[in-house]
DNA sequence: GATGAATGAGATTTCATTCAT
DNA sequence: CATGAATGAAATCTCATTCAT
């Protein structure tokens, strides 16, 4: 039952690194992380790239596994959570109109979120899918978490006449898949692109009418 | 200019391996990257776990990297031409009345082809999206090759009026986007997951109308 | 119930090294190890002295506490079980007129093998003595082996008259005591030390007769 | 000629630690030690089990080392001078009549001492063993010190008649290789073991009279 | 006096690769 | 063709010790 992964990710307060060599390891380590991969950075070239000693690395972080994490968890705690509260409550009780609206409210959301912390989602995406046991542990996580957080909106807007009449898991597959295909192929596979407001319009577009001519009219 | 990978993979003949022991070493590795990752996988636990010795491997195959590429080479050399003949052009001539039964076509096509090399698949997107060096090689060999073979399809259908009337490229980035995460998300993440016929088809509805309801009536 | 160690020291064969590099890190090991402590030799110098990579050495043994094991375990398997049967039961059902007689015989033969083995009896010695585990697993198995070797014997000196009437354990306890002791301070508190016929039969003397001046005559 | 332990051991008086910390520190380093050896355990253990940082260690004890030395050295310094002149002149002069109750009460006063002092005692063995250099300088200490204690009574009770008339050095080799098992093997290899005053007893009956039956009789 | 972050030397361990048989 | 012992470079990790606060 236990899992010491999840437990280290809920242990993690929102303690901020306390001195500035480690906060400059954390950073190198993002950034080797993200471009070469965990498996194929060493410590020594953090240590010398974050201007500190092998022995600094291993004195706060014990592993360089719990570095890893060090990096992941915070990024966890931040991007699922804040979505869960911040974006979906808000944005649909008050602003929201109709579900293209908060399609498109989210992806904003999301792309300036993932924009700013670019290169952890490119580490955290990248050791999920590489890392058996990263994947074991976390994928559940996230498939428990996730669809339940959109479920009342889908069934809203079901109801609202706006949606397609399909059961809401359905649904939800179809547009997660788009949604993580679009963010793993934007921020992994191309890189330094900038994503802009055109491009999302078009997410919400193919998402809500897809690619057949006469949707709308006549 | 010169691209050693690419170099191998245009070298690389249709020779299948000509010892049992170097089928069982490349059969044997594909598990194991596809499980673990090729960083993660030492030529001690391939040889071991194939019944090997580590000479023999070496022997064969040069170096651990020149295994890797053993394996991918024939795996990319066979899914995109493939894809551009037998699928598209066959496909195309015969039998498509429309782009939906091209997609439909397309989809049960490359799922049954990937759901054969299942593994395969897992160790070239793993090692694509993880290694710097391969991706700078081969991504821009799938973004040059991939378009253009659907470029064709879409303009056609563009004009027989079953299309949106958008830009080939924008259409095909929302459309290769959501074909790529699905691949991803139900090789990678879902692991022991079997894909429908029903699945396949809501894939290729969401494609087609999106998620909102009053695509058709009134 | 699973005891790693006594697992590793059953199933340790007969098998001695197969290559000389590999017998000359064990000899090599067994030096310094006697010498300056397990815990106090690195696997860089013990490679250097016996004049093999490190990778030798951890290719064949590991870990250098498997390392440690190879030492010890054909030790005790050599130690206790010859002790038991060739020269408890031979000496004893043939030659043994007395019980004098048997421990006169058995020390001679115990001291000539210890001598012969002095190094690894000392490796032996302060490793179980130091290693908290180490004595966990072993002390139990000398504890539960060595005393029921024993115990016919002396029931039946008793029984003859040789031995005093106490209980066989007390008896034990007294001679084992002072046995481990001797060999314990003549072989690693003084090195170099040679045990003569003389002090052999001092202790046989002090075992059989003690220290008081009237035990025969008068 | 320099001996820095002895000369260590000259210099320390009878300071007792100035403030709680210090005391800490020596009552977790005498528990850790006692229990895992010297070498396998870190200062850093040592600090956080005591509740103090590492700095406060190396502050008060400046080595490692010299933190060993400053609980084995009082130990030694308590141990045998005290045996020497309280133990041995005043229990021999007032109420010794016979060796056999100098022996008995030398061996209770000695259990109850090392009782008390059982894991500075296992740290003093363990080390005096373990590394050679603290053998070398300490042997010779006891081999010159302890002797001569000794010699006189064993003479005096030798004229007496109550003893052998064997070299006092043969006695005291057969004698002091009893005592000294028997402290280690009880303190050492026997855990959580007490001592029982029949015990002693035995030990005593053991050293005057031996295992032989017929020592008086007749 | 006390702290604990930082260090660097060195320890153990891993592993792709070579080569004699 | 096949083996597996051997290697050495590099990786992860440990730890006594220093030092600024």
């Amino acid at each position: 039952m236990s899992n010491p992964i999840l437990d280290a990710i809920l242990a993690q307060g929102l303690t901020k690194w306390k001195t500035e060599k480690q906060r400059r390891v954390v950073e190198t380590s993002i950034k080797m992380f993200a471009e070469k991969g965990y498996a194929n950075t060493s410590t020594a070239e953090i240590a010398r790239a974050a201007g500190v000693s092998e022995g600094t690395i291993f004195k706060h972080f014990g592993t360089k596994d719990h570095l890893l994490l060090s990096i992941i968890v915070p990024f966890v705690n931040d991007f699922f959570p804040v979505m869960a509260k911040e974006v979906l409550n808000d944005t649909l009780s008050e602003n929201t109109k109709s579900f293209e609206q908060f399609l498109r409210d989210l992806l904003k959301n999301r792309v300036a979120f993932i924009t700013e912390n670019k290169e952890i989602f490119q580490v955290f995406i990248k050791e999920v899918i590489y890392r058996e046991e990263l994947k074991r542990e976390l994928v559940p996580y996230f498939t428990k978490l996730v669809p339940p957080l959109f479920t009342n909106i889908v069934e809203q807007f079901k109801e609202s006449g706006e949606l397609i009449d399909l059961p809401a898991d359905r649904i939800l597959k179809s547009l997660l898949t788009l949604l993580g295909g679009f963010f793993v192929s934007r921020f992994l596979l191309m890189e330094n692109y900038i994503i802009s407001e055109n491009e999302i319009e078009d997410v919400v577009q193919f998402v809500m009418n897809g690619l057949s001519k006469n949707q709308t009219a006549e």
